[in-house]
DNA sequence: GCGGAATGTTAGACTTGCCTAACAATTAAG
DNA sequence: CTTAATTGTTAGGCAAGTCTAACATTCCGC
């Protein structure tokens, strides 16, 4: 069955449950889920019990949630279509980084997989979204996802950022006018322990700039 | 309210209540209505006297059926966004123009006015969709068609293709073959009465094509 | 103008996704 | 270890959109 055949609801279930994993290893919760989706816990309880009886999740009652191997290649059949819209819409219709998601949020259960397709030759097969994240392949390859958060770098380490969480908007704004955005090299000049600030230094810059700790969570770098 | 509150169901109604009227006067029906919907009667009665209560268009058990000026209103946006859609993708991506009619009838639902506005201004305000049909512009204004039925013309007549239904995609292949497409040149032939066969030759073409009553009733043209 | 055919409407049911309210289980504090 | 807070589930309801079956109205041929 295609992911098409699946409701947008599930799709956005499966896709969530995927993503809650990709860059953490904390297990996925209901009312996490019930969050980001905008919906009430009895909601999100119901909907997971459906998934189950799919059989594209595994769940027992009060018990953690985990994708079967059908329910994965859904998700990240969706992660594809996600991140391959976002970055059409940054690439060629000139949209800024931070706009992108909630529109992709909606195109994704839309397009076609011929229409994806498309898309992905004509931006030439691209293996990173805008904030980033790796665009897994047609054929569903796992993709291996590196880095570590910016606020667990050691002091005085060169590191590379390799992405940014696109969850907020607001705060994409703000790294657009502090020049950090993928690929960009940076000094970590500084940890406050108790402030839990992470002074940073661009390379190229002539200035530090500080981070609180939501900024610095936000961010996954690798050493470079 | 703007057009993308209304639902998919809704939004598709209003669009083929105004799609109705734009080269024919004869009236719709609830039957017609449904075919083209692919619902049952029943369902397109009801979600017609919806559209009544909510004021969209005005209907009397079995009496006609109209659309209100705010009905109108978000129809034509629902007309833009589909001929929009259709010119991006073959434009843009690279498709048939047998392939965009069923993309776009979902996509038109998913995007928001953002994207729309991209999408016109990357295309440079098309007024055109790739069947020929008029897009109408951001403002809702009123646009004109014109033309005459290819099966309604005149023998002996040089005429240019204004418009091609875009109803069925194995007939717009067939068209493909034919060479015939918008603002494409050619001369009426003959009619024969009886069989209901026109006879076309296109400009630069050495050789006469037949064309059934349905593929005729399918083109419109103008003096030319 | 009548009567049957075609067309349109209503009634009742089902599904999906959401909600609130009540309850159950688990976890965490003391 | 016990209890209180947190978390998760169930029950019951609602709205939208679809269906089938039964019924109503209109149209059309004679
Ligand atoms: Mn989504
Ligand atoms: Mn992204
Ligand atoms: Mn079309
Ligand atoms: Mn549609």
């Amino acid at each position: 069955m295609p992911v098409s055949d699946l409701s947008h609801a599930a799709q956005d279930y499966l896709k969530l449950i995927w993503n809650a994993t990709e860059w953490s290893s904390t297990p996925i919760t209901v009312s996490v889920m019930a969050e980001r989706l905008g919906v009430r816990p009895s909601t999100a309880s119901d909907g997971i019990k459906k998934l189950a009886k799919q059989g594209l999740v595994t769940h027992a009652p009060y018990g953690s949630i985990e994708l079967t191997a059908e329910g994965r290649e859904h998700a990240v059949a969706m992660v594809r279509r996600h991140r391959l819209l976002e970055t059409f819409l940054v690439q060629v219709l000139g949209y800024g980084w931070d706009e992108v998601h909630d529109e992709a949020e909606i195109l994704e259960h839309a397009v076609s997989d011929f229409l994806i397709a498309r898309i992905d030759d004509h931006l030439g097969h691209p293996t990173r979204d805008p904030h980033g994240d790796p665009i897994p392949s047609a054929d569903g390859k796992p993709h291996l996802p590196q880095g570590i958060l910016l606020s667990d770098a050691g002091p005085e380490s060169e590191v590379v950022i390799t992405r940014i969480s696109d969850d907020d908007p607001e705060m994409l704004r703000y790294f657009t006018e502090l020049g950090l955005a993928p690929d960009v090299r940076l000094t970590v000049r500084e940890r406050r322990p108790y402030t839990d600030v992470t002074t940073i230094r661009r390379q190229g810059s002539d200035h530090d700039a500080d981070l609180g700790p939501v900024a610095a969570a936000a961010i996954w770098v690798v050493a470079g």
